[in-house]
DNA sequence: CGTCGCATTGATATCGCTCAAATCCGGTGG
DNA sequence: CCACCGGATTTGAGCGATATCAATGCGACG
């Protein structure tokens, strides 16, 4: 039953949000919306790991945004009256989906839910831009290092490799294969250290 | 004076900031704040770009995001007591400062600005993603045509050549060198047209 | 009239992408 | 217990698109 979740649920998300959620579960590859659907909740994933994605006139699916474990996705869905995009489950996903009439209703009613809801679009925001600038680097080495200065934590900016090397190859905007072989390099120059599944400078 | 301004105004701009910026200008290179500063106002530009960055321990400096003309910047500040990177102008510019402490109190009592905030922010984010997007194709000519096709109006997905080529040339991640060889193949191949300052399909 | 920045085109170099192959590892089923 | 399989990891070779460096023309502006 859906209270059995609250165990999982963010310290950030706001107080007026925690009974408001229904919980749903999504399979690998599992559509949650598809770009065109009416919008009708905001979602937080709470396990797995759901990506916003378009696919282009070839095919291709091109991936806008991936929320992983505590992360909203959908908010800037709140002023539109359709989705924008897909999203799609990357794994087995259980998700909590707040109705976007109530989440309009508490803007207009609740100021302090108003300003928790700002702080989490800020900081959205600002992480897409970080990635955005990474994006416009044109050296796979300076891609890395930015990462690991702007997600790294502590002196060392040590990210932690929780998925694949493929996944942070995605993130980067690289192919795996040269971010092998840029981490061998900035490895074997003494510029970072990779040790069990944990990435950072010196 | 600082009323001469709001012919400048951005339309999106919350009515309730229309009075609130003190305008501030600064030279190139002229710092707006600093890492470790206190927070004191949220910004928008009006001319000019300020670069938000950090600098890494060997002395190079790592942009996080750049805000150009008619953007806010330091949105994220609301919600820390310091600023967490550097704000530089990038070349000379005008800025209005909005009060920190005011557009939190703004956020608290006036449900009407909360929304248009909120709003604010998730435009952003959706421009962020769209940028995002793009910059994840890998040809020169495939962002252009993804350009075009998000930022374009009408039929023809018309965009007016406001700036130099050499802007456009930044937004889509390429050099200008670049960006002019794969007009005029887009163009010789009959797939955009160039006329006056506009750029279009067909 | 000189200077400056943008626009444009050319030549060359470089870096990441693509295709390819070998190894490793965990899981799975016989 | 072992054979097998699929996916991740890693390294190699070559190509091609973009960056880089360079040169010229052009218009604005003082």
């Amino acid at each position: 039953m859906a209270r059995a979740t609250l165990a999982n649920l963010p310290a950030y998300l706001p107080a007026a949000l925690r009974t408001l959620g229904r919980q749903i579960t999504c399979p690998k590859d599992g559509w949650v919306f598809r770009k065109g659907d009416p919008v009708q909740a905001v979602f937080l994933v709470l396990n797995g790991e759901v990506r916003l994605s378009r696919f282009a006139k070839d095919g291709s699916e091109i991936a806008l945004h991936r929320a992983g474990g505590g992360e909203f996705f959908a908010e800037a869905a709140l002023n539109a009256p359709r989705y924008h995009c897909n999203a799609i489950a990357s794994q087995p996903s259980t998700l909590l989906a707040f109705p976007a009439g109530k989440i309009r209703e508490l803007l207009a009613k609740d100021p302090e839910f108003a300003q928790q809801w700002v702080a989490l679009l800020a900081r959205q925001l600002h992480a897409a831009r970080a990635r955005l600038e990474r994006l416009a680097l044109k050296s796979a080495a300076e891609r890395v290092l930015h990462y690991l200065h702007t997600d790294g934590k502590g002196p060392r900016c040590e990210v932690a490799l929780v998925g694949s090397v493929k996944d942070l190859a995605r993130e980067l905007g690289l192919t795996h294969e040269s971010l092998y072989r840029t981490l061998a390099r900035l490895e074997q120059d003494g510029v970072v250290v990779r040790r069990d599944h944990r990435l950072g400078l010196v």
